[in-house]
DNA sequence: GAGTTTGAAACT
DNA sequence: CAGTTTCAAACTC
């Protein structure tokens, strides 16, 4: 009633005459063009590689979130734009909120694909105009999708989904039938924007599975889990695989796997549900997170409350195929989880139920110590929590058509200090994180499964070696490295040897979307490196415009300078070395894109979210 | 499940 | 910046 917003934004477009062009999910379409056409650069690219393992909101620095005000535009805004709006209006509901992402799929899977979509959006209108006489939902889900994720495979990771959903988009397909019967205009805006939000959803969640935990609110992070259990093998938890193996009654239920999900999507339409109104009032409330975050569990209840000790859960989780990293469940006792020896704090994750901490505070109800504390670690090493192995995004493409391939290069950002496990051991970050030890590795001994650090495996003299390891067992280190021990509940493939990785080496000769490159790795919230890819997604045209300007000037600096970040402990940072050439002659690849995106040290997630 | 080992993080 | 301590995960039994 008190909606003349909504009812002004319906009128004019009779429902009878739906078409193809004026449905929301055509809207939702036109609207991601404005990302390519606001700067010449192809910034696209970048989004897609860039990992923006950037932690969870919570984590995330203030200015990340800087477009909300958007929100406020007027409700007319929000509907042509109901991507974006939902989007915003669902940072609003829950700000600085941030729910474990159980499932995982964190920071690695960036998903914000828009791999040159200008060309490809058009293509993909054009080819929904033509059918516009008679809109084929699914052509234009798949489109849409595949537009999405620009990659053939998670776009038939996302059809999946929507199979396994079949009912459910049954219901969608029929509920935006419905709208065109409506009898009056706010059915209809309630049921389009009810089903075009579920389709919203649906893709949304898919294609940020990993950037959830970077976008506030817990809406994204709980449907990227959803999601990526059908899309990343590596991701999703337990719960996820429950939830694929119910039968769905509704779009609801069918990211209610766990009761994140459920929760999620109902937060995630209330936004354009509701009025605006209403969704400040949602916002204000929402200020106790804490109070949302409980409920979550309680859903979650009901699919995994069984306690259990956490080497169980840790085991569970590994033996579910999700890998190690993919969900971080800490058993800290003294930390608090507030320090980085709390792997869910360190991996921008609060803690949650399957968590056995003791006295924690990396909870929602707590953020602003965790966000205190979170600078305070950042103050001291701005990568602190930048992921902690990057790799190079064109080995995610490559694993993305096909995961048996092994990524073209990948690396613990700062290396490892092993002494006795030889880096054939989870103690070691490297081989946890599945890549090869690095120049930046101080370890000794090494043997690392994935590649040792001296890059000695194949071709160079183990001359050069200075972890010591001796050169007689060179040999039988070569042969291990050929049948390296699958890695203890590591998902991740082998890959090539590090020292032979082919890392493009042309960072600096990169094209713009290049810039982002460097962003990814300084995906710290601190410093210059703010850039969060998530955000991306969401952005308004100016808002990406800022955005862009910083990655200009950021990358300006780096291009320019020697990139070594000495960390305060003087541990090494580097991300120098990944731009010098001639430091590492094996990294060279005559390879276009150089894009760096860092993936889980457990499960590689390949990547988001 | 308890105890040990390990190496990162934190501290001095 | 190096050495030491603390911490929690990984591992072993």
């Amino acid at each position: 009633m008190d909606t003349p917003e909504k009812s002004e934004t319906q009128i004019g477009t009779p429902v009878s005459k739906l078409k193809v062009e004026d449905s929301p999910v055509f809207s939702y379409i036109c609207n991601l063009s404005p990302i390519k056409t606001i700067k010449p650069i192809p910034i696209t690219c970048p989004l897609s590689s860039l990992n923006f393992a950037s932690p969870p909101s919570v984590f995330t620095s203030p200015h990340a979130v800087s477009h909300k005000e958007s929100r406020f535009r007027s409700q007319k805004d929000v509907s042509a734009s109901k991507e974006v709006g939902e989007e915003e209006a669902l940072v609003g509901s829950e700000p600085e909120q941030s729910y474990k992402n159980d499932c995982n799929t964190p920071r690695v899977t960036n998903d914000v694909k828009d791999n040159g979509c200008g060309k490809d959006l058009q293509v993909m209108m054009d080819n929904v105009k033509k059918k516009s006489d008679t809109p084929d939902w699914e052509t234009l889900i798949a489109a849409t999708t595949e537009l999405i994720y620009g990659s053939p495979r998670e776009s038939e990771a996302f059809s999946c989904l929507l199979k396994k959903t079949s009912n459910s988009e049954a219901r969608l397909r029929g509920s935006i039938t419905a709208t065109s019967v409506a009898v009056t205009n706010t059915d209809v805006v309630n049921n389009e924007s009810e089903s075009v939000d579920a389709l919203s959803i649906l893709h949304r969640g898919v294609r940020r599975r990993c950037l959830d935990f970077e976008v506030k609110g817990k809406n994204q992070q709980t449907l990227g889990e959803s999601s990526s259990s059908c899309v990343v093998p590596s991701i999703g938890l337990h719960l996820n695989t429950i939830a694929m193996s119910s039968k769905d009654k509704n779009v609801a239920n069918e990211y209610s796997f766990s009761g994140n999900i459920k929760v999620g999507v109902q937060s995630s339409l209330t936004p354009v549900l509701h009025s605006q109104h209403d969704i400040v009032r949602e916002n204000e409330s929402g200020k106790d997170s804490g109070q949302i975050i409980e409920v979550v569990p309680k859903s979650l209840a009901s699919v995994d409350l069984t306690p259990i000790s956490p080497k169980k859960k840790r085991r569970k989780s590994e033996q579910s195929g999700e890998g190690d990293s993919s969900c971080k469940r800490c058993n800290c006792k003294k930390s608090k989880c507030l320090k980085l020896y709390c792997e869910c704090f360190a991996a921008g994750f609060y803690c949650i139920e399957p968590c056995s901490c003791i006295n924690c505070f990396n909870k929602p109800i707590h953020k602003d110590v965790v966000l205190a504390t979170r600078k305070q670690i950042e103050s001291r090493n701005p990568l602190a929590f930048a992921p902690k192995v990057i790799r190079n995004s064109d080995s995610i493409i490559e694993v993305g058509e096909d995961a048996s391939k092994t990524p073209a290069s990948a690396r613990h950002k700062r290396g490892c200090n092993c002494k006795k496990s030889n880096c054939l051991k989870k103690y070691c970050e490297c081989y946890q994180g599945g890549v090869g030890c690095s120049i930046n590795c101080r370890c000794e001994g090494c043997k690392n499964a994935f590649g040792r650090k001296d890059g000695s495996l194949f071709e160079q003299d183990e001359e050069n070696e200075t972890s010591g390891t001796p050169g007689t067992k060179k040999t039988q280190q070569n042969v291990e490295l050929f049948k390296p021990a699958a890695p203890p509940s590591t998902p991740i493939p082998f890959r090539q040897p590090l020292a032979q990785l082919p890392i493009s080496s042309n960072n600096r000769l990169l094209p713009p979307q290049s810039h982002f490159h460097h962003g990814a790795i300084g995906s710290s919230s601190s410093g210059i490196y703010n850039i969060r890819k998530p955000d991306m997604s969401l952005l308004s045209h100016s808002r990406i415009e800022t955005i862009t300007e910083d990655i200009d000037d950021m990358s300006e600096n780096l291009i320019h300078s020697p990139i070594t970040t000495l960390s305060p402990n003087s541990k090494r940072v580097s991300l120098s070395h990944l731009d010098s050439p001639e430091s590492t002659p094996w990294r060279r690849n005559g390879g276009g894109r150089n894009l760096i995106r860092s993936f889980p040290t457990f499960p590689s997630l390949t990547p988001h979210h």
